[in-house]
DNA sequence: GTGAAAGCGCTAACAC
DNA sequence: GTGTTAGCGCTTTCAC
């Protein structure tokens, strides 16, 4: 039921002072090697470990990384947090996970929160509120403190920090691309996330593809969906007013999977009478029915890289040289398409 | 790019003592009222925040939790740390998260290394490896040490600790009398977690149901699925191997869609032909095609619960009343039954 | 009404 | 080779 063993208690059992102890188990030269072995034998019975609110008061660093995301329950975000995860406790550090709920009230409060000395930095993805209303001096206040952060996905180009970004424009591009070289006339853009820079980003891709494109005739026909409740009527109604819809591409997953209901629902075939693209890491790509064709993020190495960046930036600090990492995104090829 | 304001530097800027700082922040009766004001404001002016670190080390609170769950990408998980999050910042706590991916190593290491002083106690579902393994000496060890510990979903009860655990039997039980009250003839279950205390007890529901039924002729037909590579090939043959199937209760939603999809493409009518239920909050549920009756966890409650009867022990401390606290699960019904 | 001092557990410069 | 001491930032008891 012992609690906390600590250095005192080992130097009174062993009759020796507490600097002894500590220098002892940290194989200083100074000491004699009978009394380290004597030191670490009743550490070890103990399992002594020093204490970690010491440690960081003592050295000011926490080996804590604040991570801040939008919300848990994207499985997007889920697997970036895996990734962080990973790769942080390779690097020996914790993190300490904060939900921002993509309200900038809480995403605000968490960053006031942690740095009152909880965590050495931040990574951390927007949220949606705060895009849309432009905020960011809670992030120029949290920097100006001297607390590094390292955005990824949801990003700011006002805020002067190191990023991890996809290639939006281009991932659009190329999904857009190859729907048209499979000789779609007709393609929708499904877009859920219109507001944020990213879905603007996705947005512009799609464009630019089929502005390039010299054989489509069509005009561009972007759906914008901006609540949950509307997906299902939003897209019916696409539909409905285009029966000669033959090529989707969404900005995200769950509007891509729900056309593929509504096709399904219809007696379409999929692909041979409309093609499917969603967006984003997902279990659900591979559970729809047919499989769903997905630009694939590459969650992981998000993770890691930001962890790596962040790390770095502590270890260096000073300089400001922020640097934006682009990660490559995949078309992950399956029976939608 | 001042990073940390402390007392210290307050002090020395009003000409007044660290004491007399500390004390007026908190509204001491002992502090001339004027001093509380001309302390605040400086206080204000500079957004001092009290140190964590040394917060922590002089009260040996740390006001965190650390969580500990198997799989991050499972919805169920993150719809849990969502509840676990919210309730916790509610009452001031931060949380430490660390993904065991289902290993005991990662388990044993991470409870090791937060077991430092880190949190206060903890949350955690057991991975599934070491409930295979029957591990359970790190969980008595740092229980020994003074931490409290809550477990959820996947406990054990080798372990004496406060638990929140829902109905598995009952549910299934239900799910599979709903099945058969439907009229359903034969009915198979598939079980992908079959090693598990959880998976146990709902294949044992389902027993029970099928039991308990006087009409029902067929036998139990219980399909294991061990590896993520065997759902497709497992639910095919079950497919081939029983043209009269007309019911199926999975353990989990993966398995269930996965059925579905194999039904659709055979041009098998769902439910007429055969009718599914799966297990587990999802967002796949709402999005299969047709959409997939479940039983619900209520994860967020399980979170909420899992945080309060640790605060509550926390304040406790001491008397070994431990309670297992059980959740309601709910059958929500949509296309597939 | 304000300040000095001890101590939370640890490290490290500096004695001896 | 070992011990003393100061100090990380804070709270709190005890003096003045």
């Amino acid at each position: 039921m012992q609690k906390n063993i600590t250095l005192k208690l080992l130097a009174d059992e062993l009759g020796l002072s507490i600097s002894t102890v500590s220098k002892a188990l940290k194989d200083s030269y100074e000491i004699n090697e009978k009394t380290i072995a004597r030191v670490k034998a009743l550490a070890k019975k103990y399992n002594y470990r020093p204490n970690r609110m010491a440690l960081s008061l003592k050295s000011s660093e926490t080996k804590t990384i604040g991570v801040i995301i939008p919300n848990i329950l994207n499985y997007f975000f889920s697997k970036v947090l895996l990734g962080i995860e990973e790769e942080a406790n390779k690097h020996g550090y914790h993190i300490i996970i904060c939900l921002s709920g993509n309200q900038y009230q809480k995403e605000a409060e968490s960053l006031q929160l942690l740095s009152d000395g909880s965590v050495d930095g931040f990574i951390l993805s927007i949220a949606k509120e705060t895009q849309l209303k432009q905020q960011n001096s809670h992030f120029k206040s949290i920097i100006k403190q001297g607390y590094p952060i390292v955005m990824f996905d949801r990003v700011s180009n006002k805020i002067e920090c190191d990023k991890v970004i996809i290639n939006d424009f281009d991932a659009a591009y190329d999904a857009t691309s190859y729907l048209l070289n499979k000789g779609r006339k007709k393609i929708a853009l499904l877009s859920t996330i219109n507001d944020l820079n990213i879905g603007k980003l996705r947005r512009d891709g799609y464009r630019e593809a089929l502005k390039d494109n010299v054989n489509y005739k069509n005009k561009e026909l972007v759906i914008k969906i901006n609540s949950k409740t509307e997906y299902h009527l939003a897209i019916t109604s696409l539909f409905d007013n285009h029966k000669d819809l033959d090529g989707i591409f969404a900005t995200d997953n769950v509007s891509a999977v729900t056309a593929l209901k509504i096709a399904n629902s219809r007696g379409l075939a999929v692909p041979k009478d409309i093609a499917v693209i969603g967006f984003s890491d997902d279990k659900i790509s591979r559970l729809s029915f047919p499989s769903l064709t997905t630009v694939s993020q590459s969650a992981l190495e998000i993770g890691k890289s930001a962890v790596n960046m962040l790390i770095a930036r502590l270890n260096n600090d000073g300089k400001p040289d922020f640097k934006t990492k682009v990660i490559q995104t995949d078309l992950v090829v399956r029976e939608s398409t």
